[in-house]
RNA sequence: GGCGACGUACCCAAGUGGUAAGGGAGAGGUCUGCAAAACCUUUAUUCAGCGGUUCGAAUCCGCUCGUCGCCUCCA
């Protein structure tokens, strides 16, 4: 089987094979830190870890590099807003930014290299780019990318620079362009920059945007490398502008498969301020919904459709890992002896396999999913007619979480039921259980309904009564 | 104006030529003291509409309708 990708540069899956045999160098365009990231950052985010995630579990080794925009035009000015330093008030929203990678549990990437950190390697890529011919200093001191010079220039996009409608967004006379689609690579200081530049052989000033992906990108993982992903809306002018910077200045190709996430839409609209539907993690968890729950519903739709955030939506997600969870603490209260069976070893061969023809697809993750709850079903089956040995039992926990290394929700640390209750819970379940003995239903009903009030939910089986808690935990035993 | 995407059940969502996955919700049933969980059955003769190609179309082509994206610093 082979592993595809739907790349944008050709608007076709293309089978992947990376530059140097059996490692991956990927860059994810990360955040700019001058807010909050919303659930629509995290999409992509969440995207770019099941990327990583699954060419792991393909046997790769990742070389992820993300950035962190910690200079732009909006750091600037909301900083000077708040009265702090630049330094001071980006360090907030990349703090921020951390603590809810880890809340989605996306693994760490290899680098996150800070934009103010890399100003001597863009200038350098700037001063390559004017002695070249490819850029020009204008009368406002800022120097320009002169498309024109660039041939390919709209290839990533598919667009034609001709058609471009010119002043679309932007004023015309914003910048002191030679044509309105030059875009920035060094902007000279102005007054509203306060503190905030470096004096440098281009002159006193700072990057514009585009030239710190061109330069942390090839610092860290070479001038041609492999995957260059992020949303949608980067592909143009964003990406297509690292790309005539990049292959200007190297003369080689500078990145193999270009990857995009769609954007998330809350309830079936675009999010935006204006509509106040621009949703952060915290006001995830405050409309209680885990984020777990938010990272399921990301991975049911495919990368490359929109996905949209709505109560149902992840009313659903939440359930839906329940009904996982609720199927491992099955599967790890099985005690049945004996051989394992051929047919369980059988089936997990054959549904691993579908696991990894869904992947290989272009990361079809909604179809993997679906492989994994048929397991769930099947297996299920087996354990109702009491056909589940514990070592069938073991092959499958195995199996699912050699999957979940992919799909990140944590499976693995569903907290078994053998874990510890305070004492008067306890002390209740046994009197229950004395309850129900004698008959005494209505004793046993109350106490039942008296523990669910206390997050502890009761399931009398064949083999006893078994507990679990309303809102899981999950413990650290990875 | 230019370029492009999408429209599959009550909701979400796979499926790109071989006869409609999966999740949620609903209904009925098995099990259970009851409940929960689990399992079984059930909910699209049909994939926005209309034509065409084909032995065969949700899938390919054309048109129509609808929704949406990008077109210069938004993931």
């Amino acid at each position: 089987m082979a592993l595809r990708f739907f790349n944008t540069l050709s608007r076709e899956k293309e089978e992947f094979t990376p530059l140097s045999q059996g490692t991956v160098r990927m860059y994810t365009c990360g955040p700019t830190v001058y807010n909050y990231a919303h659930i629509g950052n995290y999409r992509t985010y969440a995207f770019e870890d099941l990327l990583r995630r699954y060419l792991k579990f393909k046997g790769f080794r990742v070389v992820q590099v993300m950035n962190i925009t910690d200079i732009d035009d909006k750091t600037i000015r909301d900083s000077q807003a708040e009265g702090i330093s630049l330094a001071e008030f980006t360090g907030r929203y990349t703090e921020a930014f951390f603590q809810d990678l880890d809340s989605l549990f996306m693994e760490r990437a290899e680098h996150y290299p800070r934009a103010t950190e890399h100003v001597p390697e863009m200038v350098a890529i700037i001063e390559d780019l004017m002695q070249k011919g490819y850029a020009y200093k204008g009368e406002d001191q800022c120097i320009y990318y002169d498309i024109s010079k660039f041939k390919d220039y709209g290839n990533l996009a598919h667009m034609v620079v001709e058609d471009l409608k010119i002043g679309a967004r932007v004023a015309h006379d914003e910048y002191e362009k030679e044509h309105a689609g030059d875009f920035a690579l060094w902007k000279a200081w102005d007054e509203q920059d306060g503190p905030v530049f470096w004096e440098t052989s281009l002159g006193k000033g700072r990057p514009g945007w585009h030239i710190e992906c061109s330069a942390m990108s090839m610092k860290y993982l070479g001038g041609s490398f492999d995957i260059h992903t992020g949303g949608v809306d980067n592909i143009f002018p964003h990406h297509q502008n690292e790309i005539a910077q990049s292959e200007a200045h190297t003369g080689c190709p500078f990145v193999r498969y270009w990857l995009h996430a769609e954007h998330l839409i809350v309830d079936g609209r675009k999010m935006s301020k204006s509509l106040g539907n621009t949703y952060t993690l915290r006001e995830v968890r405050e409309q209680g919904f885990s984020p777990l729950a938010l990272r399921y519903l990301y991975i049911s739709s495919h990368y490359r459709s929109r996905v949209n955030y709505t109560q149902e939506s992840m009313e659903a997600s939440e359930k839906a890992l329940v009904r996982l969870r609720d199927f491992l603490v099955r599967l790890s209260d099985i005690s049945k002896g004996g051989p394992p069976s051929k047919e369980i070893e059988g089936l997990t061969k054959a549904r691993n396999d579908s696991f990894a023809e869904a992947m290989d697809d272009d990361l079809n993750s909604p179809q993997a999913v679906a492989v994994l709850f048929e397991l769930v079903r099947e297996v299920n089956t087996d354990i109702d007619k009491e056909l589940l040995t514990r070592e069938d039992a073991s092959r499958v926990r195995d199996l699912i979480f050699s999957w979940d290394n992919v799909l990140g929700l944590q499976l693995s640390r569903v907290a078994p039921s053998d874990e510890m209750l305070p004492h008067e819970i306890e002390a209740l379940m046994e009197k229950r259980k004395e309850a129900r003995r004698r008959r005494d239903w209505n004793e046993a009903d109350a106490i039942r309904d008296e523990l669910k009030k206390r997050g502890v939910l009761l399931e009398d089986g064949p083999a006893g009564t078994r507990w679990k808690k309303a809102e899981p935990t999950l413990v650290d035993n990875k």
